[in-house]
RNA sequence: GGGGGAAUGUCCCGAGCGGCAAAGGGGGCGGACUGUAAAUCCGCUGGCAUAGCCUUCGCAGGUUCGAGUCCUGCUUCCCCCA
């Protein structure tokens, strides 16, 4: 089905014009008959995570809110951990095999990414409540012949060679292992497993896994004779086309170890303006009509609506109490107030400070620049400032009388700002 | 097993008649403009005691005044034949 004829669906069941309305569906198998189904009783519907890394990262936050909403509407998520498919490797989105996680790295971060599933939906023994799956406990026990036997007739290799993530591999000359190629298979072998066990008729996921999810819909209908969906999300890019979440400083994560709630407002702060509504739609749980209000913002007033984003969107994951403080924090940095207590101090020895510090030397000091070179680059750049001025000369010395009281300079560069304290304390 | 290609600035892609600190992108960083946005423009994107010197082109040798560039061997990867 085509994005026009998803546009011009008329869902009947709350599930698909949720869906439809906030702009999650890309493509769908066959959105009649899910529409139909999802109308008539619970469906259970799985998203596949590997655990690749200790934290899920904004990426994966489109397919949780997804089975949030979900939830919202009368059905059953069931979020997979690829315990199994981990060890294999999905050869989509990447160039070249990762290096093979150990059975304990593994372990370490489905522990990792199963705290955020809490925030975003409701676990409990009701006929909605949500639960966790691994694929281990089904892809540890498999003999390799069986595997074969089983599931290896189902899958042509003339048809695994025409997937996206093969081809590209091929195209580009990159190496394809059996052991990744074999993955495809799994993630089909998943969904025949969770359609057995727990009666999951829909996968959900990212436009990237599109084939993976057809295969696991055909070999549930030759296996078994069943109808299974598939239905994937756009992959998010922002208006300007760079691919969504990254900062600065890299993936944009959800576990709070990786990434402050601060940091995690802030990436939402800045959301670009053409992008305000639609991540409105998928990232909160704001009503349409007020979303239409905020995005309808012109100019410099459509900050309010980004704030409101970034409200939400740091309550969904941390909750109220840490979206409060990062928008006084921002408030308050971005004020020009700035507390300079909150402010991080590298201190410099006395010394050192007395022998003469140079302009160069602050940029190193403060971990502007790697070197003597390229701080005094920077400086030519003019990307040093010192109690907020500007400064051109690399060998200037920091004159004493800048000095505050308790010794202390303010030095920034770009975004980023810090103290100096002379002397230790 | 035979034949043919490839490896470049440690972020990535990528040009490179024997004089090369090495073209051009992307990304990143800084600056200007702004609304903590986007777009645009400018600068930087090996190191140092900076008119100079030192270290870089898969690894190890060799030829040469001089090698990313030529030769030999090795490693890894691709392609074709068997």
């Amino acid at each position: 089905m085509s994005e026009t004829d998803i546009a011009a669906f008329k869902p009947k069941s709350d599930f698909i014009r949720v869906m439809q309305e906030r702009g999650y569906i890309h493509q769908c198998s066959d959105l009649e008959a899910l529409d139909k189904a999802a109308g008539e009783g619970v469906i259970t519907a799985y998203v596949g995570y590997d655990a690749t890394a200790s934290s899920l990262h904004i990426g994966s936050l489109i397919s949780i809110m997804m089975m949030r909403r979900m939830q919202q509407t009368g059905h059953r998520p069931l979020p997979l951990m690829g315990g199994g498919t981990t060890k294999v490797g999905d050869p989509s989105d990447k160039d070249s095999q990762r290096p093979l996680l150990t059975n304990e790295q593994i372990a370490t971060n489905i522990a990792g990414i199963k705290t955020v599933f809490d925030r975003f939906l409701r676990f409990d023994d009701s006929a909605t409540g949500a639960f966790i799956e691994d694929n281990a406990r089904w892809l540890d026990k498999l003999g390799y012949v069986d595997f074969l036997r089983e599931y290896g007739v189902h899958f042509t290799i003339n048809r695994m060679l025409t997937f996206d993530s093969v081809k590209r591999r091929l195209e580009r000359e990159q190496p394809l292992t059996f052991l990744e190629f074999n993955y495809m298979l799994m993630q089909a072998t998943d969904f025949l497993e969770l359609n057995r066990l727990y009666g999951a008729s829909l996968q959900m996921g990212g436009s990237d896994q599109w084939g993976n999810i057809i295969n696991g819909v055909e070999l549930i209908r030759r296996m078994d004779g069943k109808q299974a969906f598939a239905l994937t999300t756009p992959l998010l890019t922002t208006a300007s086309g760079a691919k969504m979440g990254k900062t600065v400083s890299g993936a944009v994560w959800l576990n709070a170890d990786l990434m402050s709630p601060y940091d995690y407002w802030q990436f939402w702060r800045n959301t670009e303006d053409a992008d305000v509504g639609r991540f409105l739609k998928l990232f909160t749980d704001l009503p349409l009509d007020e979303i239409a209000r905020l995005e309808a913002l012109q100019g410099a007033d459509i900050n309010e609506a980004k704030k409101v984003l970034a409200d939400e969107a740091t309550a969904l994951l941390h909750g109220d109490d840490a979206a409060r403080a990062a928008r006084a924090t921002s408030e308050q940095a971005f004020a020009g107030n700035a507390l300079e207590a909150d402010l991080p101090t590298v201190h410099v020895l006395d010394f050192v400070f007395g022998g003469g510090f140079s302009n160069t030397q602050v940029a190193i000091a403060a971990g502007f620049a790697p070197s003597n070179t390229a701080a005094r680059k920077l400086i030519g750049n003019g990307g040093l400032r010192i109690n907020g001025e500007k400064q051109d000369d690399p060998e200037k010395l920091v004159d004493p009388a800048q000095l505050s009281a308790d010794k202390t300079f303010v030095v920034s560069s770009g975004k980023k700002k810090l103290i100096i304290k002379v002397g230790r304390d």
